[in-house]
DNA sequence: GATGAATGAGCATTCATTCAT
DNA sequence: AATGAATGAATGCTCATTCAT
């Protein structure tokens, strides 16, 4: 029953994932006891990862951005650059624009949340920029925008996205605008 | 020495301001003790006008949206229609849609939200369509349009706005969309 | 059996005369709800008087000092001034210098202890330092002594005093070399 | 790379001595882990050898009390009896008397201090009682004075001598009350 | 024997809520 | 109707202790 030391990492992951969802779900307000129950540690443990709940809410903010990150760091070497950008601008709409509403809905909670997501925001921009750049090289995105206008463009797109009467739909119509066929 | 009866409507008042611009600014973190010091009220006077948090909440919740809904309401009175309601959209991106942000912020933490934003939500519908339909008879704007597209448009348009790359010159070109001088 | 608003003042001292005996039997680290449940009130109550429990333990730290204060000050109109020094020497030997290493030992685990006891302690040494002069004035107290002579010796003298083999015989041989008459 | 049985004496040495420093400095609330990490060891390791933290907080009581002791031990063989108690009663005064009041200040926050420190105590005074026996034998202490006046003069004289306004002039007052050549 | 991750009870503190005044 | 003192449950955090490695 008891973790053995090797699972200490485990530990640090599942508390995280868990903190993760339940932060997005219900909310800040959770409380580490209530996490701790959730992962199946004791609250103790949520301690020794995350020293002060700042830390854990820091870490649950950045989360789903470094995913992304790695995300796009993994498609930087698809063959086909511009497939490759406009399936991550797809997922950005759908799952990164949810974690930056995330975060956003957290930032006003946590005491320096700026600092705790500019480095996995900054990697997440460097690999947008680097899809988009390819994509354009590819002659498939437009050459006139840059991961600025992206910006906001997903951020307006995730908000269509997210009203009960948009849809998946929208995002087609929204990023055919990027695309340079649309010109042709 | 002792306030009077009409002194009492006046504090709910006060209390419901203070509790919109301290959840607002801080969110809802804020305790209620906080908010009767900045009201200048006791503890006890809050739960006499707001039985509890979340009763304050909610009313701070549906309080902007209440605002913007009486807003429409004085604008259909307009001599000019469409003026008229693409000054209110405009209102909408800006303030209204930070209300619907403000909202959602709040939406997690309240008890059962949707019910107490459901009638104030309702009252802005239906100033909003009163306000397109009379612009749209004037000719002013996009007659194939209804409130159900505006709200996404609104809601894109205002997380455009308020991003840092976006600004006050985004709301003019998205709104020229539902101009009918674009078919023109 | 719930306290009125009147008995808020009197809630507060019997708060602090449970600590101040609290922690001279068995040290600071007795709980604040240990205290509050010997004080008969709610957890919450001991926190509205004190903030911290810092500030409980300074002010159950100055209060012996205050008691002792208040003491040199109701002494110092007596007719006999010399049996007033003598009377107060022996209780600042008794209880006085109890004071004095209660607070010795709480000092190093307060924060800034110094500061909150230096305002009763000036207090202390003012009293002290009036009843000596009038003694002297008076002619039974030596005039080669002054207040810091005093603070040595009572420090002493109490040491003795507590010590299992000494007791209140010792207090007798001790003050006695404060007196004018020795050297007649 | 293990280390050797030996070094488990060393390492409890080095906890003890670790444990003694940072009661003296900071009080007995600092806590095992951080005495484990300034003695270089795990927080195991710590209760390894001290079962519970009472045990090590009685061990850190005894602990200056054993060194007085041993010292006094050491100075039983003096060819100079009259000088080793002399020169023994003022390294009690000075710091013996401060183990003294350091205990004074543990003991109300362990368990059963008067248990750990009696053996240390007894064989503390033991060794007093010889040396001084030995100074009365050899003509140069007052063969009146017993050890249990000796306690209680070192303790005023202790408290004398941490007192600001006192130093370390006042032990040659005090200790010279002791010697027959005061009577010549 | 040593390590350090995990535990869980305990603590100071906050805060929504109640109620005597 | 208003006040604010009192309540007590809940929270974030600490720490002595246990135990798998």
């Amino acid at each position: 029953m008891r973790p053995a030391r090797a699972d200490a990492i485990a530990n640090r992951a599942r508390i995280l994932a868990v903190a993760v969802a339940a932060f997005e779900a219900d909310g800040v307000g959770v409380s580490l006891d209530e996490i701790a129950r959730r992962a199946g540690v004791g609250a103790g443990t949520v301690h020794r990862h995350f020293p002060t709940k700042a830390a854990l809410v820091d870490a649950a903010i950045a989360e789903p951005v470094n995913v992304l990150a790695s995300r796009a760091a993994g498609l930087i070497d698809s063959t086909d650059p511009t497939a490759a950008f406009f399936v991550f601008v797809e997922e950005l709409v759908v799952n990164g624009a949810a974690a930056h509403a995330f975060a956003d809905r957290l930032r006003s909670d946590a005491d320096d949340p700026e600092m705790a997501i500019a480095e996995p925001l900054a990697r997440l921009r460097a690999g947008l920029e680097a899809l988009l750049g390819a994509a354009q090289r590819d002659g498939g995105a437009r050459g006139d925008i840059n991961a600025g206008h992206l910006d906001a463009f997903v951020a307006a797109a995730h908000a269509a996205y997210v009203h009960p009467t948009g849809g998946i739909r929208v995002i087609s119509l929204l990023t055919d605008g990027l695309r340079t066929h649309r010109h042709a």
